[in-house]
DNA sequence: ACCTCCCTGGCC
DNA sequence: GGCCAGGGAGGT
């Protein structure tokens, strides 16, 4: 479940493979892919023949920026994952979007679940979709602890559905979110306006730790594999996460078991022990 | 601010 | 054969 860290290491793996090449084809094997493009055929009319200038990120948002001015978005949703092969390498399932480059590269979105997308967008359209209106980036852009104590202000909603709230803060998904809560003590059924300065102090560096760590490790790949880095290699964050996928396990800092339980209709895995 | 839907592989 | 995983959009 590509998520910021999963997101920046796929970022990270393209930039020298992408920069400074040109794009000689676009095959979109699923046309659900193309998404939040008024015509889905500009998508590979806009992107054929440009040369890529730079690879961007906010939050889970890849942004490609294009020589013509237009930005190549592509969001991995829930089982999406880029492969990085020849040209004339097999072509794995569900890979629903190629972009071949001069390089004799391609790049290979690969997504059973269709729930990610790519668009090629100009920069009004994209500041008029949704990805306009994203927050901050929670890896490279955090704001101070005063600013999000201020955002979280009178805000009700429990703690971890405002951490998947993307127009609050950009990037922090499912796993990280339940990972830094933990890391903060922090319970997720909190109000957002129930925190204190030094609580949301607390989180922030939480959120930065969990964030670097996991990219460190290039994130997390899970027991199905849909997330792999873009050369086939697993994340190995997976096994140093103290929260996500532990229910039932002593937790790693106070011994407590661990619970899971639906909040706002996401699983959420903390410790009744220490997270308060 | 809340609810429903999208989609498929893997597991019981 | 049914359920679960869940990021984000669209509707109310």
């Amino acid at each position: 479940m590509p998520e910021l860290p999963e997101v920046e290491t796929t970022r990270r793996s393209l930039e020298p493979v992408l920069t400074s090449r040109l794009i000689t084809g676009v095959t979109v094997a699923r046309p659900r892919m193309v998404r939040r493009q008024a015509n889905p055929e500009d998508f590979s009319r806009r992107m054929l023949g440009q040369r890529i200038m730079s690879v961007g990120r906010h939050g889970k948002f890849l942004m490609t920026t294009l020589e013509d001015d237009i930005i190549w978005v592509t969001h991995l949703g829930m089982s999406g994952r880029i492969s990085l092969a020849a040209t004339d390498d097999d072509v794995v399932a569900h890979s629903n979007v190629i972009v071949s480059l001069d390089s004799g590269e391609d790049f290979r979105f690969i997504d059973p679940r269709t729930f990610g997308f790519v668009a090629a967008l100009t920069p009004e359209e994209l500041q008029a979709s949704s990805m306009g209106r994203l927050g901050r980036d929670a890896l490279t852009d955090l704001p101070r602890a005063k600013q999000l104590h201020a955002l979280l202000a009178g805000r009700q909603a429990p703690m971890k559905a405002l951490l998947l709230d993307q127009s609050l803060v950009a990037g922090i998904g499912n796993i990280y979110a339940d990972e830094a809560l933990h890391r903060a003590g922090i319970s997720p059924l909190r109000s957002g306006g129930s925190l204190q300065l030094d609580e949301v102090a607390a989180l922030r560096k939480a959120i930065r730790a969990t964030l670097q760590h996991a990219l460190k490790y290039g994130g997390s790949s899970l027991d199905d594999l849909a997330y792999l880095l873009p050369d086939g290699r697993t994340g190995e964050y997976t096994n140093r996460l103290r929260a996500y996928g532990r229910e039932g396990e002593h937790c790693r800092r106070c011994g407590t078991e661990m619970v899971k339980n639906i909040i706002r209709d996401r699983s959420s895995t903390w410790c009744p022990g220490c997270q308060t």
